[in-house]
DNA sequence: TCTTAAAATTGGTCAGACCAATTTTGATCT
DNA sequence: AGATCAAAATTGGTCTGACCAATTTTAAGA
């Protein structure tokens, strides 16, 4: 009867499972912290595979199977012939919150209604943090949708740099993550099924702009309310669309 | 100029950079195919690696290496003497998450912020979405905070679960995973710091009950933005303990 | 039928070897 | 001295075979 589920068992309970230590986990986690601690820097190359064995005193096995799964991850990256490098600070981590969400990105309305959560709130709080670097960092994106509405590839581009730098401009990483994400997802998604006749595509382009410069405007007012009120409209204005040309689409 | 971030271009990028097929990548590709495509459910044993080698024809490093990633992400459980498992699926892709967040954990203030707006808007949905079995189940939690008023370790047990079901209720894994991930998150952070006296514990179990009843009046009553608001007080009022007792502990 | 010890199976680790890509070195030529 | 380019050394990726430790299966014995 009201059974606990696990997860949440596993939030509280007291005892950990004891898990025999595998030294592949423990260089692992050796290697984490020094990411995260910052001692490892993005761009960083690590001594050779062969100096790590020496160095944690096992077998070149370890060391291997301890750095797959960072490099699938797109934590490490590893260069034949030259070395084992810490990934670019932008993809860092990108993967994993990708895999670790990868078993509900199938549910297209979850993605919809989270993205409209965290886009909303995201703009309320750029409104409140962004600073000039940002304003300007989102206002070039605008110029750039606004010097390619012809070509919706550029266009599209630009809206995802919009975005983006909205969600920098919370100064909330966490926040920022977690849009890159899902954002990433939706445009993957959208990406697939979205070729527009080049009139109707400049249609909807300029619709969008004008959309974008309500909110940079909200944005640069510190109008918190306005921003998020904008930006809500915008993404229904969207999600709208691309249901539209679903159903186009599946009538043609 | 105005030089666009690494992320932004990764999405809208047309050309994808070559990358030379590395097997067990591949391998991996394969695994996730067939757990996510359902063919091997939780719980299920893999062949053995030596099968696998022959299967896939390639060498057992290379089988390794492909699962090692998917172990060390909790996806699959490696037991030996036994087998490989798929893991519980209340586990899985639980630990890629916290790794793509790890990053950010070190900043406190981002951690609750974030809580705050997933949580606000899962109580939001809960209260327009939550079933017949939903509600029983966040009741049942309650009941037992009620019951546990003057033990505070199964107090925070149903605390957690109370916030558990709600986001379960929203009906939204997306929003349930990301809100499993941060409470987990910040739990532990609590956890670390967190002994009170008695009496004072007791107290704030009392105001915490009362709160939680509030929120659930709310989400019976299909009352959206009165459980977004009972939420959102709730969570400031544990915020703003935490900070006073963290401040109390400074001045010890 | 139940116990229990031996044997087989399986994941975890190590060692050595080879390949392919890259970097470094050094000889050669200008 | 500086530039060029081929050989050598370095490095990640994969294979093979071996051994250990935990587990499961088998089979012998009571």
């Amino acid at each position: 009867m009201s059974q606990i589920p696990d997860i949440a068992a596993a939030t509280t309970e007291p005892y950990q499972q004891i898990k025999r230590a595998r030294v592949s986990d423990a260089i692992v986690e050796q290697l984490l912290q020094l990411i995260s601690s910052g001692a490892l820097k993005p761009g960083d190359r690590l001594p050779s595979e062969r100096d790590l064995c020496s160095r944690f005193g096992v077998g070149r096995t370890s060391v291997r199977e301890a750095l797959k799964p960072l490099i699938t991850m797109g934590i490490l990256e590893g260069r034949r012939g030259s070395g084992n490098f810490v990934a670019a600070e932008a993809g860092q981590f990108q993967k994993p919150l990708e895999w670790g969400l990868l078993q509900d990105l199938h549910g297209r309305d979850d993605l919809v209604e989270t993205r409209h959560m965290l886009e909303t709130n995201a703009a309320h709080w750029a409104a409140l943090r962004a600073g000039a670097e940002n304003l300007t960092a989102i206002e070039d994106t605008i110029q750039g949708m606004a010097d390619h509405l012809q070509q919706p590839a550029r266009f599209q581009h630009y809206d995802a740099s919009f975005h983006f730098e909205i969600a920098r401009a919370t100064q909330n990483k966490i926040l920022f993550r977690l849009i890159n994400v899902i954002r990433g997802q939706i445009q993957t998604w959208i990406g697939e099924r979205l070729t527009l006749s080049p009139a109707r595509a400049e249609a909807l382009a300029r619709t969008s702009l004008a959309q974008h410069q309500d909110i940079f405007e909200a944005i640069k007012a510190a109008d918190g309310a306005g921003a998020r009120a904008a930006m809500d409209h915008h993404i229904q204005t969207a999600t709208q669309d691309l249901h539209d040309l679903g159903k186009a689409r599946k009538s043609d």
